[in-house]
DNA sequence: CAGAATCCCCGAAGATACTG
DNA sequence: CAGTATCTTCGGGGATTCTG
C-alpha cells in the first residue's frame, strides 16, 4: 500500500540542480567512460593501446563506450588508410571541458587514498 | 644500448593519476550514488523521502547504495527510537568534500544542456 | 516507516571466432 | 590492427511480500 507523506515536492532550484547532475551522469555512465577519458587526456591513443591501458576492458565494451563518447562529441575517431588500418582516438575540444570534473575526481581520489592510509586500519576503498 | 624509442608501458605519473580516478570512481560507482549525494546535499532526508526524490530507485537499491556510502563514511545514518522507527540520512563532513566534484558535474550538465538546446538539432543527451 | 527476504528476468558484459 | 558477430553466462536490479 502506498503511504503518502506528501511533503513539499521539492524546490524548483533543487530539481534543476539534480537534473543537471543527471544530464552529466547520463553521458558518463558505465564504469569505463571516465577511465577512457582519463587515458585519452594524456594524448591520442589507438584502439589496442586503449585496451591495454584501460585495464580490464574487453574490445566489445571499449568499442561500445568509444562509440557513445563519439556520439556525444567528447572523443574524435580518425581512421588512417594504412595497410592494416590504423585508428586513433583523441579528446575533442568539447571533451576537454570535462577535464575540470576529471581533475577534481583525481584530486579527491588522491586525497582519499592518503586518508585511508593515514587511518591505521587496513580499510581499503570499499565500494560494494 | 637501445636506440629505438621504447614504448613505455605508461609513465608513472600517468598511472598515479589514473589510479586516483579509479579510487574515486570505485566509491561513486553505481548510477545512484552521485544522485543520492546530490539530494542529500540539500539536507537531511528520511528513507522514503530519498526514494521519492531519487527518481526511479527501488528500496533495495537505495538501501544498498546508502549502506555503501555509509561504509565509506560519506553518509551518516541516524535511527530515532520513535513508534514507527524513524531513520535519517545526512552527508558527513567527509562526504562534503565531494561537493566540489558534484558541483562541477552539475555545472557541466547545465552547460551541456544549453549546448544541446542551442544546437538546433533535436539531439538530446545521448548515453547509449 | 525502514528495510530485509524472495523470486525472477533481462540485459550487461565476457569469451571466442571471424573479417576487411 | 580494429573491430564485428555470436553465443552464453551472470548478477544487477525490479516487483512483491513480510516484519519489527
Amino acid at each position: 500500500m502506498n503511504q503518502k507523506i506528501e511533503k513539499k515536492p521539492f524546490p524548483e532550484s533543487c530539481r534543476v540542480h539534480l537534473q543537471a547532475i543527471d544530464d552529466t551522469m547520463d553521458i558518463l555512465n558505465g564504469k569505463w567512460k571516465i577511465r577512457i577519458l582519463g587515458v585519452l587526456s594524456f594524448g591520442t591513443r589507438r584502439f589496442m593501446e586503449l585496451q591495454r591501458e584501460v585495464e580490464g576492458i574487453g574490445s566489445k565494451m571499449l568499442s561500445k563506450e568509444l562509440k557513445e563518447l563519439e556520439i556525444n562529441e567528447l572523443v574524435k575517431r580518425t581512421v588512417y588508410d594504412t595497410k592494416p588500418v590504423t585508428v586513433e582516438y583523441e579528446i575533442t575540444e568539447y571533451g576537454k571541458t570535462l577535464h575540470v570534473i576529471i581533475g577534481e575526481i583525481a584530486k579527491w581520489g588522491a586525497q582519499h587514498r592518503k586518508r585511508i592510509l593515514r587511518s591505521g586500519t587496513v580499510r581499503k576503498p570499499v565500494a560494494a
